[in-house]
DNA sequence: CGCAACCCTCACGCATACGTAAGGGTCAGG
DNA sequence: CCTGACCCTTACGTATGCGTGAGGGTTGCG
């Protein structure tokens, strides 16, 4: 919504939907025939907006290597073509996989420095395989988190049975929940570890 | 295997199952009457070797609030009641759940200024509960982004066809993809992005 | 008593991924 | 030409969760 009034090279004249089209453009210097298409260049803000990421992380994938202005403006302002988007999106997923910038960087660097280009594509699958296997470790392990709370909050729901002038010392004494299920580790934690005599384990 | 010597007041005595147990004790010192069952005190490695933490981490736990240790030695050595073992894995889990060091702190400091017992709980069981959704919810990304990467690995399999003499620069110009599904964004973003007169989407 | 194995208290260091402020140009409609 | 909306570079700041010494006691078997 904020409104764009005066853009160097790149336009927006949409009402909202992908930003820019236009009709102004910029060609970028460098003898780079291109089909038509859509070669507009965007600037950071622009990018930014598109992305969901500031224009300061757009500048940090800059310093670390990770994404390159297609040219530059007169006024020194940096101006990217769409393939930036792309770029920027795809470092956010890998962000999202737990890989940090610079394992990203690396990636880059492998299939920038690549010549055979099925060989710089065996590298990256290798890298996703093993993501993939990373991601279903850590599925496996958020559902476990998941089931433990599922069973705490179970545990939890007797206690809305409990007198409420109870008082939280009293938790040790309880005998409320169910005796059969242990009590669930994300409960028992609560009680205790801050040195007041306490120890009891399971209330009986 | 670190052959333990000359503890303080703790023992352990056991040949490697949970650790310690043993004949000599310390009861803590405050005047807290309790049952038998156990009530062996535990020195910072104890915990630490229990849990997995490093010996850092339990101080850093209690630097921030989070566990007090039962009682101190003459010497000024921690000592632990079983409960901490408790607190800490408790705390393990909670950070996992992506909550951190100051937040878990939160809840500490909940459920100790809380005298009602079972007002105490209802707010846990919220925080508990609003995890749990927000595990979910990271569950849902995370498959999302294991679904990409079996996408990605399946297109970057006809990549294996390739002539090894491909050079990258050729990878916008292939067709040895399937026309009919897009180019994976974790694939796309590679290509493209470092400002090199690039642009074209999908190879055609 | 001697010694190994532990533990204690500072207190600075570190890596990540930007945040944020400062001081100062650039772009294009009006 | 003016102006508002943007952009540039430089550079220090921030929050987390411990890591890593430094310098120096404590414990208790033998």
């Amino acid at each position: 919504m904020t409104t764009r009034h005066h853009l160097p090279v790149a336009y927006e004249h949409g009402t909202g939907g992908s930003i820019l089209s236009g009709t102004s453009r910029t060609d970028a210097p460098g003898g780079c025939a291109e089909a038509e298409e859509d070669d507009r260049l965007l600037q950071v803000g622009d990018i930014a907006k598109a992305t969901g990421k500031t224009v300061r992380a757009i500048h940090h994938y800059e310093e670390v290597g990770l994404l390159t202005p297609h040219a530059r403006s007169k006024g020194r302002y940096r101006l990217y073509d769409h393939a930036a988007l792309s770029r920027v999106r795809w470092i956010g997923k890998l962000h999202d996989l737990g890989l940090s910038l610079s394992q990203i960087q690396q990636i880059v660097s492998t299939w920038e420095a690549s010549s055979s280009a099925p060989g710089a594509m065996s590298r990256i699958r290798d890298v996703y395989q093993q993501k993939l296997e990373e991601v279903r470790e850590q599925i496996a392990h958020l559902e476990n988190l998941e089931h433990e709370l599922v069973a705490s909050l179970a545990y939890l729901d007797t206690c809305e049975t409990c007198d409420p002038a109870e008082l939280v010392a009293a938790c040790t004494n309880c005998n409320l929940h169910d005796k059969s299920k242990a009590e669930p580790e994300l409960v028992a934690g609560i009680r205790g570890g801050n040195g007041h005599c306490r120890q009891g384990s399971n209330h009986r």
